[in-house]
DNA sequence: GTTGAACAGTTTAGGCTTAAATTATTATCG
DNA sequence: CGATAATAATTTAAGCCTAAACTGTTCAAC
């Protein structure tokens, strides 16, 4: 924050003839970014639900409960998949609903709340699984094994550098 | 996906809680795309609301109606915004109630709803644009111009890799 | 032990989002 | 001209999402 560059001060007096090239880069990368996730987020999101009758959402619960293999708490998974808790509370009443996922208090703290996949939970992710894998895949075939990896590079160091940021803004964030 | 459980526990120092040496390199850029996009949206909405009252979506409408400059169609921003028309009858409704922009009855064809900033929605949204921008440019400050050169680039062939995938039509490129 | 802080989870109110059904208007065609 | 199709927008039902308030439960300090 006060850190922001000398980059960024120079780029507001050019912005009198209204080119500013590299200051509107970041907003250019920032825009495209979003445009490449939504297409592809909005495209899984469709073929889960014509498929399979699910969503992203639900998806990503049953993946983070199977991957873990054991009960997780509520918390926990609030936290692996970067919502709230209270909405947690509604994908999991959903997915219990229908059978997917169970409840069950922990004995030793009665507070937690864990949950695991049924046994139908774990046929259907299975189902989904592979078939998700490989809409992603085929989504991004015409990117060079070489273009992969640096894209993944790049995207690293812009994780960190947001990281930074934000953390630069909420000192208090946990863990 | 069953085979990635061995490694369940070494994934907790990453929010990319999805990747494992089985999984393929797609899946693993998609995980890392996602959690760059989300972590940079987060923060954006958090601050848009802190800061403005406002939202992403909200802003997102009142920058393409300050882009076009003219009165637009629902089902135009509809697809500027990339969102259904329910969408955006839901958000015009709630930015009208607030005063930001005003509906119009096309004379012409009486199906059609123009919409259009209102004086106080050009002063708002010219109040969150620039600090939009800041922040954007801000929380990417630790990539050199090289690096988000390179991104941009390799960005717009995954753009391209994922739409040639999506549509059946010709999809227009990007650069 | 009692009290109060900290913690896990739920509830609530509001907004975002979609697909599908509906309404109102315009265009087409026989 | 009149029936029908197409179009623009809204409504509806359901789910996703958050922040903030609330309910229990545990723990620590007195």
């Amino acid at each position: 924050m006060g850190r922001s560059n000398a980059r960024a001060n120079d780029m507001r007096t050019d912005c009198e003839f209204g080119l500013c090239h590299s200051d509107r880069m970041e907003l250019r990368v920032w825009l495209r970014l979003l445009a490449c996730t939504n297409l592809l987020d909005h495209e899984l999101r469709q073929r889960l639900t014509r498929t399979a009758g699910t969503t992203l959402p639900r998806f990503d619960v049953l993946a983070q409960l199977d991957r873990h293999g054991a009960p997780v708490s509520m918390g926990e998974l609030s936290q692996r998949l970067m919502v709230s808790k209270g909405n947690v509370t509604g994908l999991i009443d959903r997915l219990a609903r229908d059978g997917l996922v169970a409840r069950s208090q922990s004995p030793e703290d009665r507070r937690f709340q864990m949950v695991e996949l049924t046994a139908a939970g774990k046929v259907f992710f299975a189902k989904i699984a592979d078939e998700h894998r490989q809409w992603v895949t085929e989504m991004m075939d015409r990117l060079s094994p070489d273009e992969m990896t640096a894209l993944y590079t790049l995207l690293a160091g812009l994780k960190n550098s947001v990281l930074a940021n934000i953390s630069e803004q909420t000192p208090e964030k946990v863990e």
